[in-house]
DNA sequence: GTCTATAGTTCGATAGAC
DNA sequence: GTCTATCGAACTATAGAC
């Protein structure tokens, strides 16, 4: 069952041991599959930057289809192993526990700038390959149950921290606001005419932003109903 | 300078007379760029799909490229002429007119299921085409000026109607909290295990949850701060 | 493991008859 | 305006030498 210290060809491994040269694909695959999606890359482009020649993708990886799920799953794998066990490992307050999430979201998307256009690639395409990576995950990291989050979320209700509701409004919310405003960048800066530096200053304040809406809501006017 | 009752080829014309042939095409064009992407799309499908022969987008179109841009422009004509100037010309208080924009926004994206993924596409890519077409847009609808919504948003923050802060965090709370959870929609129906019905449910509750979230933040215990 | 060479397709676009 | 036929380019994938 032992393999020697290689990985071998088509070898799922996760582990950043490996050959060399295949680490240098995956990484030049992730940059060009962000930029140009899955039918817009070319293979040919993502050898040239990894330095490799092109049949080597063909070795260490079945096909184009098996390179970009293997990418796809080793940055999928960060969100669930990183980012989302934070919605569950939190010992705090419902108000301070909802805000170390949002910053943590936050923090994670301007770190990894790759992530969203894979993810809206992915999303665009209704998420056929997506299906599969979440199975893959959620199978190799097994002290994860996603309803975990609601069962918290709903006692959070209970005990009168947050405002009843469904607790998936709740959760869309939460990424809505955090997630959004790094996926539409591209349009927001055309449409406002902002300079690279200006979207970044936005996004600094995003995380008090999003904080002064749930403290307070939108209106000044304390409400009525 | 005047043409004749037929749309000549390469046409730019936004009428919905020209040929029936023209008008075929950029609806399956719609349907098969929406669901492939522009670099996934087939000539050949747009053409099987709309019944003609795959030589007519030669003609009516120049190539793939002006067809693809010709499809886009049509549809977020009707974002700028629809849902845009809701914005501008409502005569209402801060509250309803804030939540009868977003009802618009819901609304319009309920009824336009492509425009998910048309957009999802552009954003993921960078948005190279989205720059051309809405400068073509902005230019196109003269009564319409970007700088009048900030103005309206920095009117009613100085009113005391809704919370003062950057104008553009306030625009991005609405677009996020309605624009999002029909973006994401694939990934959600995966993670969620939801059928079909079950999303639209959630939809259908959307605008309630972000009523309450405008008018008593998300918690309960009324904030510290 | 890495390279060259090439097979085998697919696709966008055009020419030209009708 | 619509069709057939076809060109030429681009691309994925494989075979096989080293």
């Amino acid at each position: 069952m032992q393999r020697s210290d290689t990985s071998g060809p088509h070898s799922g491994d996760e582990d950043g041991r490996g050959s060399d040269t295949r680490s240098r694909i995956l990484e030049a695959a992730t940059i060009h599959f962000a930029d140009k999606g899955f039918d817009g890359a070319r293979t040919q482009t993502i050898a040239d930057e990894a330095g490799v020649n092109r049949a080597m993708l063909y070795y260490h990886f079945r096909d184009k289809e098996h390179l970009y799920r293997e990418m796809l799953t080793s940055h999928f794998q960060v969100i669930f192993r990183q980012v989302f066990p934070t919605f569950l490992q939190l010992d705090l307050g419902a108000r301070e526990r909802v805000l170390t999430i949002v910053g943590v979201y936050l923090g994670f998307l301007r770190k990894n700038p790759q992530i969203r256009s894979l993810l809206l690639y992915e999303l665009a395409a209704g998420g056929p390959h997506l299906s599969e990576v979440f199975d893959t995950l959620l199978a190799s990291v097994p002290g994860l149950e996603l309803e975990q989050v609601f069962e918290q979320i709903g006692t959070m209700m209970g005990a009168g921290a947050v405002r009843p509701g469904d607790p998936r409004q709740f959760f869309l919310h939460i990424l809505s606001l955090t997630i959004f405003p790094f996926a539409a960048r591209p349009l927001l800066e055309s449409i406002w005419k902002l300079g690279p530096g200006e979207y970044d200053t936005l996004m600094a304040g995003r995380h008090d932003a999003i904080a002064d809406l749930f403290d307070h809501g939108l209106f000044s006017g304390k409400e009525a109903s």
